[in-house]
DNA sequence: TTGCAAAATGACAATGTTGTCATTTATCAA
DNA sequence: TTGATAAATGACAACATTGTCATTTTGCAA
């Protein structure tokens, strides 16, 4: 295989001039330049990244590790694949800046992880990517020997970490229904002892009760985990009691698209026409989901691709100055608005 | 940072002893060992791969592309997300093997390949795999420095490749089918100018005539693009025609879940009631779907997972035997019962 | 003890690149 | 033309390993 000491005999210069071409920077005549640049065509050389990471300390190699693409024994159920918007964003910051990406999975095992960082770090990674299947609390255990940036996670330690901003997505959502003249609104949660459920509670709540709507007004109800797997569910129970209530809502928003999916054949049978007497909110914007069903569902995006490319710049910057970056980075969705959320027969909401 | 050399200073023996202890295989005293292990503990030691690879030229890195991960622009969309598996099942058999994945992904754009597969070469990657988000037919259109699997795509050049076995697939649905006592039976596949919708549609006029079913009992009807918008859907005239044929289907394979859940609602209006009057198949196991609708839907599953696992482990043997692999590994995948394809009042189906 | 083969270890070159510093070549004002 | 300076290039060491081959140590039979 060729080597830049036979670029630089074809190219009759001394092996430092082609490593000139090679990296730029530096003055090389441009006549030189061609030659050089023939040379390399003509030999198909390219140079060892592991001859110049060696002498230069630099690797152009970003390690990625992620339970997200699976948790353990693989179940290839939403929520393995929610993340992998995150790897093609940071993919793509990291191609823009000519790092390649390194990718690994923990299978949900922390011993794993140990191993995974001593792997990377013998391809000397100048950094690192932590990615979590959902938004939580992670605690890494041990010094990472490079830069790390958390994404869709957090820790105590104040590590660097880009998170999707639940409570400013769930602000608009509150504020969206209001816009829409809605007097009275619900939300059917989930759990709050998930991150993203406890900070959209907190905000359903706040925006509802600071735009003055009485408390009566304000139904907040928690539903089951992500998985359920709906022969257990408790949306008939929720959603009876929510709608049975003295001012019921005339506008929902669930926890995710698909809990609001699982929640139309309920309100088909109790009776409740979407579009008619109820609005209805998602969140995720799972295409699959929302562009399925009927009405279709508005939603509230979560931002994994703006965040993947958020965390990849803020390792960037991170390895080339040294400087540690901003400690949290919250990144909110966008509202995809669709007929689930409108009325269909025009009439006055509230009052 | 520590190195070799570091590490033979604390532990008395030669920089070679410690490289031997580090590669095992050769002849080191046990008492040596134990020994050049505690100084490595102590200093922190992790050899450097780029080292490594330059003399050994072995760098333990295999790369991977995928214009799966995106087509161009990233549209989160089903596309994108199937094959996230052979990510994930690729990822594991190479970790047991003591190897590392690169990744990176094409956009769509094949003048990217060129890029990347020249970014991989300069890291001196062993092998490449090439995965399509979905079955189809690839031209690679130069020549890899290195050995390549491709996965879940195969091209004219007899590059080795794995691939799901659509036909078999098809062929067990429609065993399935027969088996559960219907004798006449449908099928709404995606459009035969995709390579699986080709295989399948074969694989069931086939299996449907060896099993003696008169022609009049064998409905086949192309439905729309996976990612229809259902708007325009072709589904309410292609099942009504079906339906209303002379001895119509009590059963029906869906080209795809997305399709059969989209179906649902179709069949809903006609009048017909699935468990009562029609049993329906889909394909691919996307749980957010199979899981969701009622009844849940009975499923020929995608076997990504162990494509990808497969097309690792053809990869690695190729790597160290020097010798290329089969050409065509077909992997077929799993049926995955549940209730859609039961009548829920037991009755005689056929007879 | 001696001698000999086998086991264990070490010295040194080689790998493909970039950094350091010296040298040659070009440019331009006097 | 002649210096003086800047631009361009080269020689050689250094980087962190493993391969080759030589040397030392060990184990064991005579």
């Amino acid at each position: 295989m060729a080597t830049i000491h036979h670029v630089a005999r074809r190219a009759n210069v001394s092996i430092k001039t082609v490593s000139r071409v090679l990296n730029g920077g530096e003055q090389v005549r441009p006549r030189t330049i061609s030659i050089v640049e023939q040379a390399i065509r003509e030999l198909g050389y390219t140079p060892h990244g592991g001859a110049r990471s060696m002498r230069s300390r630099k690797s152009g190699l970003v390690a990625m590790i992620t339970g997200a693409i699976s948790s353990a024994g693989w179940v290839p159920y939403r929520s393995g694949l929610t993340a992998i918007p995150i790897v093609h964003g940071a993919l793509q910051a990291l191609r823009s800046a000519g790092r390649t990406l390194l990718i690994a999975d923990s299978q949900g095992d922390p011993e794993d992880v140990a191993e995974l960082v001593r792997t990377f770090h013998e391809h000397r990674v100048e950094g690192l990517l932590y990615a979590t299947d959902h938004h939580r609390e992670v605690s890494l255990g041990f010094d990472f020997p490079f830069p790390t940036v958390l994404v869709n996670c957090f820790d105590a330690a104040g590590t660097p970490a880009v998170v999707p901003d639940d409570e400013l997505a769930q602000a608009r959502v509150v504020e969206h229904m209001l816009r829409s003249g809605h007097g009275s609104i619900g939300m059917v949660g989930i759990p709050v002892s998930i991150v993203a459920g406890r900070l959209r509670k907190r905000a359903f709540l706040d925006v509802a009760a600071r735009a003055g709507l009485p408390e009566s007004s304000v139904h907040f109800a928690e539903g089951s985990e992500i998985d359920e797997t709906g022969e257990t569910s408790v949306l008939p129970e929720v959603l009876g009691s929510m709608l049975g209530a003295g001012s019921p809502p005339t506008a929902i928003c669930f926890g995710n698209d698909l809990m609001a999916m699982r929640a139309m054949p309920v309100l088909d049978r109790m009776g409740t026409e979407i579009g008619r007497d109820l609005a209805i909110w998602g969140h995720d914007n799972d295409l699959t989901i929302c562009e399925s069903v009927r009405p279709r569902l508005t939603t509230m995006s979560l931002p994994y691709h703006e965040m993947g490319i958020a965390a990849a710049q803020c390792l960037m910057s991170t390895i080339e100055s040294g400087r540690t970056g901003p400690t949290l980075t919250k990144i909110c969705g966008d509202l995809v608005e669709r007929e689930s959320s409108r009325f269909t027969v025009p009439r006055v909401v509230n009052s």
